[in-house]
DNA sequence: GTCTATAGGCCGATAGAC
DNA sequence: GTCTATCGGCCTATAGAC
């Protein structure tokens, strides 16, 4: 088990370390390719000090998605605060580092209860934050009370910038030209206030 | 290795057995989940079996994987033939068996060399028939040439019924309403041919 | 084509010395 | 808090009998 008492000192630094180390191997070689011995080589120390740290592999993923969700939180308030916030939901979605992570506990969320939990409780929380965001643009807008939008374009684009970097990373780049383009006329059309989007995404005569 | 001559006799019954375990592990406990003696044990037969018939595991992961996009190239194919082939793919995408097991090998082609490279000219290969489908759409409706819309509808209609039924299946359904809502929307908009959408997503006033 | 047997490796996790 | 030593388990893959 962890120690109740961090006892503020040099203990951290490992902590911080192991965290490193195994954050690290996620991102280049998926979860699966985490492992206490792994885990130990990559931050230079010995592989019982990830089970005397962290109790279980489980928890030490935990401990790492915790950490991750801290630092996504704070992108988030900052895209608040930005001038435009679609855009920096988007942009934010956009980030290749921050969809990785996230699909890799995705994929550990399917074939580990303790860690579905934590994930599915916390895609709630930040789907409801980035609500809030958007709310707030549509009533800057004079658009209140358009709930459907407000629940549709966070939706839309995390899943569409999600696909878009995911599908970078194997090399493929088919169509994402044009979703770009696509995305970015809307984008356009919301900083233009009031003003109407380039091409509704259906038949328009 | 795997025989080069296969003997047509029950030789065949005993690799169908194989895939069949594979594909039902991979669906129920994900891509790790797989190993030769659990494949076997759900078979009915001995791990070593494995071995004589695909040679190494990622044969047999590439082998599943063909068999899956010859069924997907199949329904592919019903897609073109529906009455509304944007609502057939719209629902195939919907199909959270497909959703499944198509994100397994998505996760499994971020670290596996020999199943990306397969998997990535497929991916380019369904995208172009999704986008051929759309294109015979869009002349149908008399809106031939907007290649943009041609390549974005195949990719926002993928990406969006993936997202939503991969939240599904971890329990997650904020704002699903609202999203397929939309999606009926346009799906209705170009089924009542020439039909300006409901909503634009973006400002109106 | 299927069997038994086995080599050789990485894994999670624990016990106990210091 | 970090070390050495170790248990028991599951893994991929191969050799060789039938």
């Amino acid at each position: 088990m962890a120690p109740k008492r961090r006892t503020t000192d040099e203990s951290a630094k490992t902590r911080t370390a192991i965290l490193d180390a195994t954050e690290k191997i996620m991102r280049e070689e998926g979860y699966a390719g985490v492992s206490s011995r792994r885990v130990a080589e990559r931050a230079g120390l010995k592989s019982q000090l990830v089970y005397y740290h962290f109790g279980t592999m489980d928890e030490l993923f935990l401990a790492v998605y915790r950490r991750t969700e801290e630092q996504f939180f704070a992108a988030h308030a900052k895209a608040i605060a930005a001038r435009n916030p679609l855009r920096a939901l988007w942009e934010l979605g956009l980030d290749p580092a921050g969809v990785a992570i996230t699909q890799e506990f995705l994929a550990l969320a399917n074939h580990r209860k303790a860690i579905r939990r934590e994930i599915v409780q916390s895609t709630v929380r930040f789907r409801s934050l980035q609500t809030a965001i958007v709310e707030r643009v549509l009533e800057d807008l004079g658009m209140a009370g358009d709930d459907d939008l407000a629940q549709v374009l966070p939706f839309v684009i995390v899943s569409l910038s999600g696909a878009l970097v995911s599908e970078d990373s194997l090399g493929i780049s088919m169509g994402h030209a044009a979703v770009r383009a696509l995305v970015e006329r809307r984008l356009k059309a919301f900083e233009a206030k009031g003003g109407r989007p380039a091409a509704p995404l259906g038949p328009s005569a």
